[in-house]
DNA sequence: ACTATTATTGAACCGTCATTCCGTAATCGC
DNA sequence: GCGATTACGGAATGACGGTTCAATAATAGT
């Protein structure tokens, strides 16, 4: 039997309430801003997510399913391989040029450190799995003859994966999205001596 | 006339301040943790530095000139330009995996965020005069003929600056030496092909 | 209509935060 | 030694943090 039915809709919520972790980060967040930013009553809040810190994994994952999702599904794309590569980094400097908030798992894993083991997990495995359609993307750039037989896959995976971190922090630091662009440029080249 | 002498020195106070601030960050420290760390009363902390915010930024100054003066020192040796290049991204590399906090300007850069103007500004400046002389040794490479006369010299040097970012957050993410490693060389590898 | 169940609201709770007040201790010039 | 000055230690202070309690509102089943 169902009691009185909730007044909101768990993934908008969930929504905004990511968008405030990830401008503001965990620490700086507080119920107040969170109740301001979803429009709900904190005791909602506990009642549909369970504490800060639940509330915060719920809004990391959320994360991961909706913005990181993304990534996966142009790297994931038939057609040219290292195409999608490009096409993945330079969709990732207009965003981080555009939003100025940098990636929430970047963030979160600076703020986090290796203090909070928990959520750090969570991070980890979001990114592993950008990291692992890398590598997919990058052995079919192999297969097809784009990349050099000699490539060694993992380490370029790794490489930008680095690339796309560092890119994050200077998108958070507000950098011009000129700077981002030559960054994505220089970083991307390394991949066509081997396609001439 | 002078009162009663400090108990403390002041650089070693900041130090280890600083110390604290990199582990912790800026929202999650507290004077108490400050209290234990440094070993004086907060009274005398707030005598010496000012409240929270100005010991905070007297400890990131402290870190440029501390820490961040060895990636200066390193670039600007005398000898193969391209080498010192390699010796401070490995250095970065070595302590990165060492200590696995990422680098305090980084991570201030991401907690701060478009938020505190004052702290990001530090931040940026600390950071400025390491692209700059990055900017210096790749301009003396190119002189010397170590590198392509052609080489976009600052969009390089912007290049190294964002992997020396993603290198900071990888090592705070407390990810093996060998990954760190693996970015570090296919990053230097983009300075390679003009040298053969 | 009545009860059981769930959502919502607002206020209370207790701890901790940064900051400051006050009394004491240690050094100076004299 | 004495007063002026500065450093120190501990306890207050007021605000705000996350969390929970008590009361009310809204539905479903009977």
């Amino acid at each position: 039997m169902a009691g009185r039915p909730k007044s909101y809709d768990d993934a908008q919520v969930l929504s905004q309430a990511m968008r405030t972790f990830w401008k503001q980060g965990y620490e700086a967040t507080s119920y107040s801003d969170l109740e301001k930013s979803t429009g709900l009553g904190r005791q909602s809040l506990y009642g549909a997510f369970g504490d800060k810190k639940c509330l915060f994994v719920a809004a990391l994952k959320h994360y991961g399913q909706n913005v990181t999702q993304l990534s996966l599904e142009i790297l994931n794309q038939d057609g040219s391989p290292i195409s999608n590569v490009g096409r993945w980094l330079r969709r990732l400097v207009e965003r981080a040029a555009r939003l100025k908030i940098g990636c929430l798992l970047t963030n979160t894993a600076i703020e986090a450190g290796t203090h909070d083991a928990d959520v750090q997990q969570v991070v980890q495995q979001e990114l592993a799995c950008v990291e692992q359609a890398l590598q997919r993307t990058l052995r079919r750039a192999v297969a097809c003859g784009e990349l050099s037989p000699q490539t060694n896959v993992s380490e370029v995976a790794t490489y930008f994966f680095g690339v796309a971190q560092g890119l994050m922090v200077m998108g958070r630091m507000g950098q011009s999205r000129i700077r981002l662009t030559r960054f994505a440029n220089v970083a991307l080249a390394t991949l066509q001596p081997a396609a001439n």
